[in-house]
RNA sequence: GCGGGUGUAGCUCAGUUGGUUAGAGUGUCGGCCUGUCACGCCGAAGGUCGCGGGUUCAAGUCCCGUCACUCGCGCCA
């Protein structure tokens, strides 16, 4: 018979009855009936009822072990009473009666308890991870990680993708997140910097010839953390050759619908082929956010035009200085108190907004101080022109054109929720499509890009030369999933010329682009396909499917919000040797920290000295 | 860096207008119970009300400061 078991918790039935079996795991929970005690025995498969009475020698050693403790049981397999199956368990029809058992590993009291759904503070759970993973819940989104992460890589090589490694260990950029940085002992004073994403790597595999890459790649970025945000995280990393965006958008619909569709659990999904594609300009405008969440059907309008001449003055004033007056719609909400309406101005107050305009109708009557000073029959217009019913109101967002959006943005998504408008049992993807190149840094008074400079330009030389910049469009995309962003892509701007081009409308030298991105310049100079790619989020996609509002649900070890590891106990204090041979001099606040460390560990030797002199 | 929320037993939380010995559930420990499956019943232990200061005859409760956690903004693809 094998030392630990003959069968795993979840394998049991009715046809094993009679045989004598070995089980091995956690004792999950125990029921003490005096004569007879039951105990659930847990393995990563499942539960098996394992049950002792006064003739089983193994009765009190069972009744003595805490929650928790791993054993291992002989016993044979019985079938259960009629009245005693328990149908919620696979392995209800049968249990095993214990006639040995030996213990494995004693548990102590434990800082949160395994067989129970209650919520721990985040700190107890994530310094005694192990503990909390072995939670129903937890394990299962590990666990479904674990066969999102094996789909994935199994659509991706079946699309004809390969996987390779790329470098850890790399160079730091000046631009995008902070970077983790690793300081150099060969080389005193450089530093090497964790990837914030294998960008280069695989754009150079691209000029290496490879094709199609992909990579379950991990990605580091000291910034500061969300609960949509971990500093490490992975992504579904992937690179084309010889592909217009069309080929990307073909390629990788079908890796995501699919996947969601095989762990969905039944909710719908947007089918590859169908993903809507949504402009940015048309996104911020009818969403108010460039990763809308399509399951809220309000869509926002632009009213401006309705109060250039209006006497509602603060909205005229607002249009006539170029600002913009946005409308969210709040459908039948003629029953809805007056007090429905105040608390969303409050709130976009709080949020630190000048405040949320609104208009009330009720069965055709228009309500509220915007409604009056503006005129019914001018009301009216607006709302034959956005198709509004009697019994809808009207919520406002106006100011300066970027804060009217984000106010409207977050305005639609608050009314949506409030209404409950928000269509549930779904997945709702979209491709948010041409990203401006360039735009206005006000800071600054100068053309900047306005997300990433690598890409290529719709148009190419053509348009750097002959169009207003903040005209041009970039070959960039955004995947959106139910408001989240779940990865951004690009076809790349894989020429020189062009490249040198872009930089110079944003105001940087040839030499200067020559000294930041030397390697992938040289590169492009010795025959580079043209290329393009994206990365999904996968910490995010196994977030959407298990209905998990925080990633680190679905991380097994992850940082807590200020990055730290409390189990492990990173970041933690090194030695001076440890800092010398990385030429590292501490001061001011990390000098106290590590000074601070070193006599907490010299007390700590002294005490396992005299601990030994005590023996 | 900024704003919101939270902080009371190991854990989840209640605690009225400032008023006598700060409660419940759960877990732990002890006892009883031969068919439970969130077993049940009886009992016990367990508290610097985050920390510091203030107001008051009296503070878990009011005020000021501070710390921690968390959500969001900034930041970040």
């Amino acid at each position: 018979m094998h030392a630990y078991r003959t069968h795993n918790c979840a394998q049991l039935s009715k046809e094993n009855v009679g045989e004598t079996v070995r089980l091995s795991g956690w004792i999950h929970r125990k029921r003490d009936h005096g004569g007879v005690l039951f105990v659930d025995l847990r393995d990563h498969y499942g539960i098996t009822q394992v049950v002792a009475d006064e003739d089983s020698p193994a009765l009190e050693m069972l009744d003595s072990l805490k929650l928790e403790s791993v054993v291992t049981i002989d016993g044979e397999v019985k079938a259960r009473d009629e009245a005693a199956v328990n149908s919620n368990l696979p392995t209800g029809e049968i249990e095993v009666f214990a006639r040995s058992v030996t213990v494995q590993s004693h548990a102590n009291e434990l800082p949160l308890i395994v067989n129970s759904a209650e919520d721990y503070p985040e700190d107890t759970r994530l310094k005694y991870r192990f503990v909390d993973l072995r939670r129903e819940r937890v394990h299962a989104n590990i666990m479904l990680r674990n066969r999102v992460i094996t789909s994935l890589r199994r659509r991706m090589i079946d699309q004809g993708f390969s996987e390779f490694q790329t470098p850890i260990l790399g160079a730091s950029s000046p631009e995008g997140a902070r970077d983790y940085l690793v300081p150099s002992r060969l080389h005193p004073g450089k530093f090497y910097a964790l990837p914030q994403a294998p960008q280069m790597f695989k754009q150079l595999l691209m000029v290496a010839g490879f094709d199609r890459y992909f990579q379950i790649a991990p990605c580091f970025r000291d910034e500061d953390l969300r609960a949509d945000r971990s500093p490490e995280f992975y992504q579904l990393d992937f690179e084309m050759s010889f592909v217009t965006q069309e080929d990307v958008f073909n390629a990788i619909e079908p890796v995501l619908a699919g996947v969601f569709e095989e762990f969905s659990g039944g909710k719908s999904v947007t089918p590859a082929g169908e993903f809507p594609r949504i402009p940015y300009a048309e996104a911020m405008l009818k969403y108010g956010s460039d990763k809308p969440d399509l399951r809220n059907p309000i869509l926002i309008s632009d009213v401006s035009v309705h109060f250039e001449k209006s006497g509602f003055g603060i909205f005229e004033k607002i249009v006539g200085g170029g600002g913009v007056v946005r409308a969210i719609p709040a459908p039948n909400t003629n029953e809805k108190s007056r007090k429905f309406f105040d608390e969303m101005n409050d709130w976009a107050r709080k949020e630190g907004f000048s405040g949320l305009g609104y208009v009330t109708r009720k069965q055709g009557e228009f309500g509220g101080p915007i409604a009056k000073n503006h005129g019914p029959e001018n009301m009216q217009k607006i709302y034959d022109e956005l198709g509004l019913g009697e019994n809808d109101g009207l919520f406002f967002a106006a100011g300066k054109e970027k804060e009217a959006v984000k106010l409207a943005g977050a305005a639609r998504t608050r009314v949506g929720e409030q209404l409950e408008l928000i269509e549930p049992g779904c997945f709702k993807f979209c491709w948010i499509v041409d990203f401006p190149m360039f735009e206005w840094d006000e800071d600054l008074k100068k053309i900047d890009f306005s997300h990433n400079p690598f890409s290529m330009p719709q148009g190419e030389m053509e348009a750097l030369e002959n169009t207003d910049p903040l005209e041009i469009k970039a070959w960039q995309y955004d995947i959106v999933c139910n408001g989240y962003e779940l990865s951004s892509g690009a076809i790349r701007n894989h020429r020189p010329d062009i490249m040198y081009k872009a930089f110079e409308i944003a105001g940087y030298s040839q030499e200067e682009v020559d000294a930041n991105f030397s390697g992938m310049i040289e590169a492009f100079k010795l025959g580079a396909p043209p290329h393009g790619g994206s990365a999904p989020g996968i910490d995010r996609i196994v977030m959407l499917l298990a209905d998990e509002p925080n990633i680190r649900e679905v991380i097994a070890f992850p940082l807590n919000q200020r990055a730290q590891d409390l189990m492990m106990g990173a970041p933690s204090p090194v030695s001076q040797r440890q800092l010398r041979d990385v030429h590292i001099r501490l001061t001011g606040e990390a000098l106290e920290t590590q000074k601070e460390a070193s006599e907490a560990e010299k007390a700590d030797v002294n005490s396992n000295a005299s601990a030994r002199d005590m023996r």
